[in-house]
Formats: C-alpha cells, sequence, structure tokens
DNA sequence: CGCCTATTTGATCTGATTCAAACAATGTGG
DNA sequence: CCACATTGTTTGAATCAGATCAAATAGGCG
C-alpha cells in the first residue's frame, strides 16, 4: 500500500477506498488524481447537504464521521447510512438533481468538494473510472438492503452486532482499523435512529453484547472482542459489501 | 406516447419506463432498440435470479410482477423492492458480480433477458445511455431510502398507505394505472414481507384504511378512494421518485 | 364439489417504546 | 482548578404497537 503515499494524501483517502471496492489501474489513478478538491474544515454535527437542495458539488469525507438521514413530519429520524473517510456520500447527486434526504456530520470532520463537472469531466474522459463510481453507488444500495432486513426481520441485538460488523470491516479496508478495533465515534441515539430503535432499548441490548463478552464501547471507540460470535450474533455476511479480492481477507 | 407504438413492444415497453425517469434523445431511442431481447413467459412465484449466483444477464420486466427478497437464517423474509412492467431489477448485476438478494416472480409474467456483454456494448458506444440506467439505479437506491424509512420510523398504516401511493404513481408514470386505481397482484403476507409486518397485522391496518375510506383493495386490485387523504396517511412526497418533468403531473 | 390458498377475526403475549429520573462524562468560563 | 452546564448513558416502571397462536371464513380453480 505504500506506493499510495506519494500521491497528495486527500486524493490518498479517495484512492484508498475506490481500491478496496475495485481494483484501480495506473491510468485510472492517474485520472483520479487529477479531480480538483477544494477541502474544509467542518464542526461536528453540521448538515452539510439538505433535503430539497440541488448540490453542484459532491462532498468527499476525508477524515471524520457523516451520515444521510431524513426526517418524518412529526420529527422522528431516520439515519440511513453512515460514512467514514474515502466515502463520498452524495455522489448520487450527480444523477439525482435534487436531493430526497440530507447529509450531516456526526464528528468534527475534513471535508473535501468535487465540482459535479471535474467529475463528469472526469468519466467523460476514463469511463472506467465511471463504472467504479457507478459500482461504489450500487454498493451503497446493498448496504440499504441490508439495513432494511434488519430494521424489518431482525431483533435489536441482531441488528447492533450487524452494524459494529459492518463499521470493523468498512474501518478495516481503507486501514483505519486497529485490528479488531476501530473508532465509531456515534452516540446510542444515532444507533437507534440508524437501526430504528429507540436509544433504550439501543443501550439494554448494548448492555446484552457486553455481557456476552462480545463487544467493548466505550469513548466512540469500538473494540469487537469475540469476531466470531458477533458475525453470528449479527448474521453477519460480508458479501453484500462486494468487497474486491485485495479487501476481503479482512471480513 | 404514440411515437412509441412504432418500435417493438417489447422494447418499448423498457423505453416508456426510462422516459419516465429521464428524457431521451432520438439517438439514444435508437441505441436502446439495438438491445437484443429473449422474451420467456414465467409462472407465478419462480425464482428468476438467486443470492449467490453470478448472473450474464439482466431481466426487464415485460409484463407482470416481480420482487427482490432475501431471507433471514431462520426463515423470515423480506422484500426489498416491487417491480412493473419496464423495471430492470437486476441492473445492478452488471457491475456487482454476485448477487447478494433474489429476485422473483409474483405473478405469471413476461421476462426479458438481456445479456450483460451487450448492455456493456450499447453503454460503450452511448455513454449517455449508460447514465440514464446509472440515475435508473439511483432511484431503485432512493426507493430503498423510502421504504427504510417507512420500517424504521413510520407506523403500519402509514407504510402501507405509503406503498400504495408509491406503486399507483409508478404504474401511472408508464401508463399502467387507470385514473386512480391499478393492479397490484400481491398478497397480505407479501406486503407484510415488504413492510416488516406480519400478515396479520397488515390485515389490520388494511381494515383501517377501507373504514376510512382511502381505498378498496381486492382480486389483486387497488382503488385510490381518496388521494389527498392517502398522500396524507402515507406521508408521501414523490420527490425520492425523482421523476422527469413529463412524468411528474401524475403524482 | 373439494382442495388449496388467502383473508379475516379473536385472544394472548412480548419486544420495544415512552416517560421519568439518576448518574457519568466532558467541556467551559470564571 | 473548581462550579456548573450540557450532553450522553444507564436504570426502572408502565404501556403499547405489533407479533404470535389459533381457528374460522371466503375465494379461486382443477
Amino acid at each position: 500500500m505504500n506506493e499510495l503515499t506519494e500521491f497528495h494524501p486527500v486524493h490518498n483517502v479517495m484512492l484508498r477506498k475506490l481500491r478496496s471496492i475495485s481494483p484501480l489501474s495506473e491510468d485510472e489513478k492517474q485520472c483520479l488524481l487529477t479531480l480538483p478538491l477544494a477541502v474544509k474544515s467542518v464542526g461536528a454535527d453540521r448538515d452539510i447537504v439538505r433535503e430539497g437542495s440541488r448540490p453542484t458539488e459532491c462532498c468527499l469525507v476525508v477524515e471524520g464521521f457523516a451520515c444521510r438521514y431524513k426526517v418524518t413530519p412529526d420529527g422522528r429520524r431516520q439515519i440511513f447510512s453512515f460514512h467514514l473517510a474515502g466515502d463520498i456520500p452524495d455522489l448520487q447527486s450527480l444523477h439525482l438533481k435534487v436531493m430526497d434526504h440530507s447529509l450531516m456530520t456526526l464528528t468534527p470532520s475534513q471535508l473535501a468538494f468535487i465540482p459535479h463537472e471535474s467529475l463528469a469531466n472526469l468519466m467523460h474522459r476514463c469511463p472506467r473510472v465511471a463504472d467504479v463510481f457507478w459500482r461504489d453507488t450500487l454498493i451503497d444500495a446493498a448496504v440499504f438492503r441490508e439495513w432494511m432486513m434488519g430494521i424489518g426481520r431482525r431483533s435489536a441485538e441482531t441488528r447492533i452486532a450487524h452494524l459494529f460488523c459492518e463499521v470493523l470491516v468498512r474501518m478495516s479496508v481503507v486501514g483505519l482499523a486497529n485490528g479488531r478495533a476501530c473508532e465509531l465515534p456515534v452516540t446510542q441515539a444515532e444507533i437507534g435512529d440508524a437501526l430504528g430503535l429507540s436509544t433504550v432499548h439501543v443501550n439494554r441490548s448494548l448492555k446484552e453484547l457486553r455481557a456476552k463478552q462480545l463487544i467493548s464501547l466505550k469513548g466512540g471507540f469500538l473494540t469487537v472482542l469475540n469476531w466470531d460470535e458477533l458475525k453470528k450474533a449479527g448474521e453477519f455476511d460480508p458479501t453484500y459489501l462486494h468487497l474486491d479480492g485485495a479487501a476481503k481477507a479482512a471480513a
């Protein structure tokens, strides 16, 4: 993975992520390096793109955590996805002009903005890169399906265990995990909003998982104490993440 | 819409759908007409593509209803989406080689199979068509998000009302609705599996919706008796369907 | 007609919510 | 460096939306 360090570190983060889902040729890497990235630091809990708006750029998470969400008329929030360094959560805005949901930071973050125009040019020049981005949005959809499965048909404990498995794997494949541990700077309320649960019930289910010695979660840091059992408890099968050969070992 | 009738009727179904989500130039239409479609008749409740398989073709629904689903280890099913004439439910298999879920018919259907290779060639020749297909998969994902929202945060009655709104609008924009009525040949058990509910509870919620004079549903046929109230009851806002200008009027 | 599948209804149970309050951790300004 | 405010976590008790179990009814169709 060392050859990447010669590139600009911000582009690096993106390449690392893309490589985890699809092999990139030298040409394609060079193509991606031409993308102009306007980096910005943003505090925690800030809306980045809001439902109803018409973005003209996409947002790359360089550092920190973000999520996509929507709120019902009576104020109940559903979080659709968590995003970590390397993700471009609103890539879809390239083809879906009006945002049907919002994007916000969960922690202080560094974000890089990429004009739609630059992305369109790039993909015109390198159709293979377009395919990789398309693939990325398709994996995004696969993750939605998996979450739907959880919310619709799995118990609270199973959902939470599944989420932890997913986060650890996704962190691993971009080199942000430390063995079986990684950052997970989200509150129990946020986990609840992501999994369709109340904060109280998240807390109690978490207690269960801790009692079973499967995980430890404190100070925004997740440690998996028993990977095999956690996978079992979460009915976790990483197929839906569609990791490419190189990254697959992690799961 | 009459100029379409000069084309082969099977391609027609596809064009009608694609036009509902994005305007197509004459060139693009011509491009799409070159796609080889192998039409096949299939009975109800047949698996078309199975989780774990590696398809080499995509499936266009020409007539009938289909759904995508996955089953938990203990046999609970989650349906991710319903598909009607014009949809290509497994378009993603072009870029995600292993199926992470299954696709099946709900009614006797006509399906047209398109080799991945032909699709790849087509999109190489006409990048604009590729964008339309990409857009289609992105709308697919937007629908997943909306369902997640429902399953995670809305009541049973609201979810069901929302589903009815969605189906009617989607049927309308491809010309398969009859005013405020359309086919919806799914059982209550299937509705339950789609919305994360038990059959019994679907039945009771349906009773409520009927009592409120919002809908009628019998013999696989849905009639909306009070569109405005149903929309309200379902918290339905069609933005997430990303219909293009021409189709928008229907919602 | 008789079989099979879908719908409907009733009774009971439970996973998860809600409400409420205590407690811990973290940060902030004086 | 402490007092206080703020935000997140934990626990308890009451309640409820929806699940489960069971059985009756109603359609569709060979």
